[in-house]
DNA sequence: TACCGT
DNA sequence: AACGGT
């Protein structure tokens, strides 16, 4: 593996289980077996690393969503596979990350906040589009208030002091978010089928 | 690995 | 004191 993938993966793993400022850079040139001088030849700074690595991670879920049943092919079937994301990407990751980012690491947290608006709310408003069109959502909702409702709701999440940590856990605050998002904008034909849909998806999954 | 500055 | 950076 190339030297500054290495890197990237290892910070990522690091990252991700431990949030950003209690990795230092001894840690990850420790764990990536190399000196941290290869570390500073990659890049400039702790700083450029962190938006590297999670510039890298956004594009693994871009790419993650993507092989997720597809919006156009079934509104419902791509909610149920949206949940499976929530539960793998909000289960390893250390709930303090995100604030750490936004205080500390502004031109990453810039990044997420561009990755919001190009990416996660296009896909929310695609999905409300198609949802509507086939008559799994209520015609009435206001899909540019709500897709923006969505995505802050998500975000939330990560005030502490809203939500600690120590009493809720970010799976279970992400899909009773979600539940209740979507509870909010079904049709009686939108719920019954997404009903059905999760209980054949757990038939299969036991 | 040792070291310096913050 | 610990950590980013040389």
């Amino acid at each position: 593996m190339e030297t500054r993938d290495k890197i990237i993966e290892t910070a990522k793993e690091q990252f991700m289980r431990f949030g950003v400022r209690s990795v230092t850079m001894d840690d990850i040139a420790r764990l990536a077996g190399i000196s941290k001088k290869t570390i500073y030849q990659e890049f400039s700074d702790k700083n450029q690393l962190v938006f590297d690595t999670f510039s890298n991670a956004l594009q693994d879920d871009i790419i993650r969503l993507e092989h997720l049943p597809k919006i156009k092919d079934g509104v419902i079937e791509h909610l149920v596979g949206l949940t499976n994301f929530i539960r793998q990407r909000f289960g390893d990751m250390n709930p303090m990350i995100m604030n750490e980012i936004q205080r500390y690491f502004p031109q990453c947290w810039q990044l997420f906040e561009d990755f919001k608006k190009d990416y996660v709310l296009k896909e929310i408003i695609e999905l409300l589009e198609k949802g509507k069109e086939e008559g799994y959502f209520r015609m009435e909702i206001n899909t540019e208030i709500i897709a923006l409702m969505r995505m802050e709701q998500m975000m939330f999440i990560f005030d502490p002091i809203k939500f600690p940590p120590s009493k809720f856990n970010a799976v279970d605050l992400q899909l009773e978010l979600f539940e209740h998002f979507l509870h909010g904008i079904f049709t009686e034909k939108g719920r019954e089928a997404y009903l059905k849909q999760k209980n054949q998806y757990n038939e299969n999954h036991n």
